[in-house]
DNA sequence: GACTCAATCAAACGCTTGATTGAATATTCT
DNA sequence: AGAATATTCAATCAAGCGTTTGATTGAGTC
């Protein structure tokens, strides 16, 4: 696109180790994704890209800058994306904005956007897993404005449906995109193929209506807490 | 068996080194249920077991093998528990049994029985998640009879319900499960500590009947899978 | 008292890890 | 051209890893 012969297009001047860098930064997020960040080392990740093994501490400092860079990579995209999405939901025709669309413009950029992949996604629903301090920060530092933002427009689209309800079904929206997107396997074993997370469309035709569904059921009624078995009669001791 | 020498209490005679081998146990669950498998070296269990660094290797053979021992004791206690819940279903007065108590026999045990506590719940949460072979074969091993039978066990409470639909929702329930289990602290930081997913009571208390009232919802039409985004408007490329 | 044997111990094994070095090489600027 | 800079490379570092070893302990058996 204008291809000017000399003069770059305004993309940026591109340093010579550019490549080298971009090489790395893709083995990266398919190995952490594959392994996990402990599972695989800067070594194995160098030689992947086809880089000196000294490379990876030259362009990123360390193995946390490394996984960092590639999470700046990735989550910018798809955060930036997800405001996009939802500001078109609130110019959307339908007033108040449909809450179908309100999910779908949460879901659709991790899952199927440009700015992931896969890949990506498998890497994010692992470090929401692991979990320790270091991925805590760095997945809250890129995606806890989207996530508010996302959680304030669905309390406007339901403006019946009590925090505390808004709260716990936010939280099943992100536990199932979260197991999807690590998609463990566990569902095609035990259904036989039947139902694929792995594919992002088939997810996403699912996804999408069913958490909408499920948003505007019924406020669950605010029992005691049941600390011995509501439903179930044995009890749980031995 | 039959050994009488001295009267045991049913227990077991207790041979001599059963005490290290339970401290090493214990420190295994919660070093790798805070830390993750790969984060986590024997010798810090050991260690924090009050044993010798070889003690591991001696009693387990391997750190494989100590992980396989570790989810022996608490998966086999699991599974068995949600045995006998599932049982109870079939024999409860209302018939078709309530879907209310279908879902709790399967979550309960994991998530509140005296044999996981929340620290094997964690790590449950990290496999699933973390997903190598090995781990996935450990899961599936000790979890697939008892998920089949409460996927069949479903299938017949809801008879008008696909079974594409019954798959799908299974794997959401398995999704808030997981992501309850391994809780990366998001909602709580999200929600400034509305929901508190980390205390079993308020979320079984509410992951029961919501996830109940999902499986009662209508089945999602089948649309042709929309492979540009049905609900939101802006594509995604750029 | 001699022997057995599971359990513990300190020490070391070989290997991989993340990180650093300093010399070589390529590129850019003047 | 030559100086300056940016990048690659082989080599190396200390630290940590899982695992193995050979000696030692101490309660049970004959």
């Amino acid at each position: 696109m204008t291809a000017l012969p000399l003069e770059d297009a305004g993309i940026a001047p591109e340093p010579r180790g550019e490549a080298t860098r971009q090489r790395i930064l893709d083995a990266a997020v398919r190995l952490f994704s594959e392994h996990g960040i402990n599972g695989v080392s800067l070594r194995t990740i160098t030689a992947e890209a086809g880089a000196n093994s000294a490379a990876a501490n030259y362009h990123f400092g360390s193995k946390k800058g490394l996984l960092d860079a590639v999470f700046e990579r990735h989550a910018s995209g798809i955060a930036a994306e997800r405001e996009v999405l939802l500001a078109d939901c609130r110019d959307a025709p339908g007033r108040p904005p449909l809450l179908e669309q309100i999910i779908a413009a949460f879901l659709e950029p991790g899952m199927r956007g440009a700015h992931s992949g896969a890949t990506f996604a498998r890497l994010r629903g692992r470090m929401l897993a692991e979990s320790s301090d270091q991925t805590r920060e760095l997945y809250a530092l890129h995606f806890n404005d989207s996530s508010s933002r996302f959680l304030e427009a669905l309390g406007q689209a339901l403006p019946d449906l009590p925090a505390h309800d808004l709260h716990w079904r936010f939280h099943m929206l992100l536990g199932s995109m979260v197991y999807t997107l690590a998609n463990p396997g566990r569902i095609q074993i035990l259904t036989g193929q039947a139902c694929d997370p792995s594919d992002p469309d088939a997810a996403l035709g699912y996804l999408v209506p069913m958490l909408a569904q499920m948003f505007r059921g019924e406020p669950i009624p605010q029992s005691v807490a049941p600390s011995g078995g509501t439903y179930a009669i044995h009890q749980t001791n031995r």
